[in-house]
DNA sequence: GTCTATAGTCAGATAGAC
DNA sequence: GTCTATCTGACTATAGAC
């Protein structure tokens, strides 16, 4: 099942996350995958193959867990649908950790690595739009464009948090809590302005 | 008035801010400086001692351009002070993308480099207290801890904007459209909540 | 305090056998 | 596809003269 470039990709992930990209050493990748150097190489041609592919292997498995839920789970109201999903990236399982860790990684570097903007930048519009759809079915009679530039800011507010818990200055909790007065916040705001 | 070690670490703030803290190369630096790099060994240590002073210069650099208003502006309300002090952080001026730039690395790099978390903890605190502040005076009715909150979402905002617009994926007029936004939504939110 | 020269290390990448 | 062995270049850090 899990190919043996998929397992690369796995101990990438855990190893941005862990050592951050800056810290990726392809020897030490190779050991944590239990391959050479030559298969990495083989199959990502070089460093930055690593990492963009690293990139997407991170998008697809967010996109999984974003969507997975759990089967006995009673179905949530479309607030409580939308806190969910804004929350999913501020929580310390060591799946998510590894994944905002990875991200937050990637997105720093992408400041000075040309090739992962792209790939970011669909992945970031991707995430907007899923928020939005869902402050939409909040509150479906405010405009597209409210929606969107509210979902820009809940978003870039995860990463805003994000960072901070991950750079040590911020305790999980209390970042969860901000997000949920955040999401509150932009609520009210779309109702006032619905209302005038 | 600037003397060589000044001089080396505005080359660093330079070069953090083009390179990336990864692509800080002490060779480089001191080319940039335009000293040898004995010398930066001299004054600094190790490469993670010129990180740390570079954070601490930054800091300096930015709390000194917060403050200084030009001579002849009119005083601005507290609203406006307050968006003020916030844009300063999403301009595209030189000097304030050098120090945005650098200032998103040097957070980055502190997940995995413990020894800056400290001086960065402390400097997100005394911004957060600065824009609590600031809200604080246009709302001044609000309790301490509402305005705390307020400005840590605000702050985080900035930085998770901050990093979108580097990172390529954002532009800066919309990244500043959509900070005044939050301003207003945060305002209109401790109003709200100071009507109940 | 400052420079020059260099030691020592390590990481990225490739060649070639299987 | 996968591994072993290795090359080459680059970068940090130090020693010692001035």
């Amino acid at each position: 099942m899990a190919s043996r470039s998929t397992q690369i990709l796995e101990a990438a992930a855990r190893m941005i996350a862990r050592r951050g990209v800056r810290g990726l050493r392809v020897e030490e990748l190779a050991a944590e995958a239990g391959v050479s150097t030559g298969l990495i190489y083989y199959h990502f041609k070089d460093r930055t193959g690593i990492l963009r592919h690293t990139l997407a292997f991170i998008n697809d498995r967010a996109a999984r867990y974003t969507q997975d839920r759990p089967a006995g789970a009673e179905p949530l109201g479309p607030r409580e649908e939308l806190e969910h999903a804004l929350l999913l990236e501020l929580q310390d399982t060591p799946e998510v950790e590894e994944n905002s860790s990875a991200w937050g990684e990637l997105r720093a570097s992408a400041v000075f690595e040309p090739v992962l903007r792209e790939d970011l930048a669909r992945a970031t519009l991707v995430w907007v739009q899923e928020i939005a759809a869902l402050l939409g079915r909040v509150h479906p009679l405010s405009p597209a464009a409210a929606l969107a530039a509210a979902a820009e800011r809940l978003t870039a507010l995860v990463e805003g948090l994000s960072m901070r818990w991950l750079s040590g200055g911020l305790a999980i909790d209390h970042a969860r809590t901000l997000l949920k007065e955040a999401v509150a916040t932009e609520l009210g705001h779309l109702e006032a302005a619905r209302n005038s």
